[in-house]
DNA sequence: AAAAAGGTTAGCATCAAGCTAAGTACTTTC
DNA sequence: GAAAGTACTTAGCTTGATGCTAACCTTTTT
């Protein structure tokens, strides 16, 4: 019953895409300008951010051997680098309460604010959102909600 | 005219927001993680990349003494990054045709997706999106459709 | 013809990241 | 409780990227 129609309904799905696609292709272009100006002013190297951005991830931090495996570097190397994070103010180390012997690793406030700050860049902000037609804005809600269902519909499965 | 019922569109308009930037908060986990896979596997240093990212975005290419002078470092220093650039197949160096003392630096294919794959990681993906309903498909067009409108209204007087 | 500009190369200094080896402190095992 | 193992740091080293200045070549401008 549901065959008649979706033929059309098909074209106008893959014109829909297409739409969208083209107009997330000009939001990209402002998206790596905003990521560029924040990678312009990061007084970083390249694996400290990539280690910054694990802890960030992570909420209960790391280990230094974690990390060292993860990264498939030596325990020596990942501490160099851990070092520097901690001196940048960006990451802090504290005693494990069960092992002694594990120092625990966390992003710092201004870690983590350093870390979101490359990926919030998006244009769904709350300034531009609260300056839109009510009605755009109940349909945005509309597709966010069912883009994000959908995600977790593939994970799932996929 | 507009002043009645406003209050109650208003209190309607900030909990669509929230609800927004709530979603959106999830969705930016993912993006983190994506972010982080790209950044695992770029065999470049942060300087390479930043350069790299100017020579995607700004389509005519570069200059050696352009890109020193907007870095802030000496042609000479320069010179070496685009070296490492072009080594690496990301970037290719060709003749002005005006001036033939300049070296016109553009990307490569491979350097401009590099760059985009560190972008484009949103969850709006093909996939995803030809999976929705359409209803839903047709919701997310509007919305993007309005978001976009906003940032060029706002970019412009702003 | 002289001066200026764009680029490359050579030579040097510095720093981050990688390693191994040695040492400290704590846990687990026997 | 002694021995073995684990987590981490520090010291000493090598390598590679970035930064500089100086010298040089080529092309354009004056």
């Amino acid at each position: 019953m549901r065959e008649e129609g979706t033929d059309q309904g098909e074209h106008e799905r893959e014109s829909i895409v297409r739409d969208i696609q083209s107009l997330k292709g000009a939001m990209e272009e402002a998206l790596l300008a905003t990521l560029l100006q924040h990678l312009l002013t990061l007084d970083l190297t390249l694996q400290q951010l990539r280690v910054l951005m694990v802890l960030v991830s992570t909420k209960e931090g790391g280990t230094g051997s974690g990390l060292a495996a993860s990264f498939g570097v030596s325990l020596a190397s990942m501490s160099g680098v851990l070092d520097r994070l901690v001196t940048h103010g960006l990451a802090t180390r504290s005693a494990d309460p069960d092992d002694h012997r594990v120092r625990r690793v966390h992003a710092t406030p201004l870690g983590a604010s350093t870390v979101r700050s490359l990926v919030v860049a998006g244009p769904f902000q709350g300034d531009v959102l609260r300056n839109l037609p009510l009605e755009d804005l109940r349909a945005l809600e509309q597709g966010f909600r069912a883009v994000s269902r959908q995600v977790s519909l593939m994970s799932e499965s996929g």
